[in-house]
DNA sequence: CAAGATTGTATGCTTTACTAACAAATAGGC
DNA sequence: GCCTATTTGTTAGTAAAGCATACAATCTTG
């Protein structure tokens, strides 16, 4: 019965984010949860979260790689890296080694079912990734990758 | 002494993410961070989040606005929009009315001292906003944000 | 009016992120 | 070599945010 179109003050029916809109910083943040609960439904099963197939991805391509460089490259701290390697070393899919060249580090490598684990992600990030660029041209990735390296390099 | 250029293996000392860099999500995920790490620098002393912020920002263009239309239009669910509004009400920041027009909903409005808050939150969005577009052109952020709503919209 | 949908609320769980403190190992200055 | 500072890993505690579930009150619809 009411026309959406003509109600005002109490129930501010029309759409929209007003001022917000013009925030970059917002639309960034909306983007990244869009993106964060897109990635949660394809990954429900295999039960990885966007952060724990960054490590593997990363343990599988520089295996030995240390917990600080894990958490330079992901940027992420010290402390939160070990709660996510702590979870993947508890699900078997890697393991820790003290490296031989600085016996501070903590050497990190896959285990076979991590590496099963990781080629599981690497399809569903294949049909994640290609849910998402489906709305872009490849220029277009491109200079969107290219812009947002701006920011977090 | 030891050349980084030549070390290998166990040190992996050359930077870069390898093949995750070619992941569109990954990017948004490490600009995400990048923007919510110095937004909280910038925030630090009002004791403000952005989602908190955005919510205040929301209820002052939209006095009287429910609850779920402010989880609607920042894209959080009824039990995350609650957590955010219960602390703005805790701190006397947003208060709330039971709706003339719908005995269901909330409306939400801001006290003096949300105005006051929303006001110094303003300001520091202005120049966390001039830190994160100092990297772009003009056209440059206006094709960024027209993409990144591609995402979220 | 009855049944279903919507909205707010309460509870509990998970992930991520940060701080602070401490121990072990390394690096640098003397 | 020795002493100090730094780096790295670890643990513990705090907090924000997200989600699922369940329930009550209200509205909508058949």
């Amino acid at each position: 019965m009411a026309n959406p179109a003509l109600i005002r003050d109490k129930d501010a029916a029309d759409s929209g984010i007003g001022a917000l809109d013009s925030i970059l910083g917002f639309h960034i943040r909306l983007a990244h949860g869009a993106v964060y609960r897109h990635f949660n439904e394809a990954f429900a099963e295999l039960e990885l979260t966007q952060k724990q197939v960054s490590v593997l991805w990363l343990v599988s391509d520089r295996p030995g790689i240390a917990q600080i460089d894990v958490g330079g490259r992901l940027q992420m701290d010290r402390a939160t890296t070990m709660t996510i390697v702590n979870r993947l070393q508890e699900r078997g899919y890697l393991r820790r080694e003290r490296s031989a060249s600085d016996g501070r580090k903590q050497a990190l490598y896959l285990t076979s079912s991590g590496e099963t684990a990781l080629d599981d992600a690497k399809r569903c990030i294949e049909s994640h990734e290609t849910w998402l660029k489906s709305r872009f041209t490849p220029e277009e990735v491109e200079k969107l990758v290219e812009m947002l390296s701006r920011i977090h390099d």
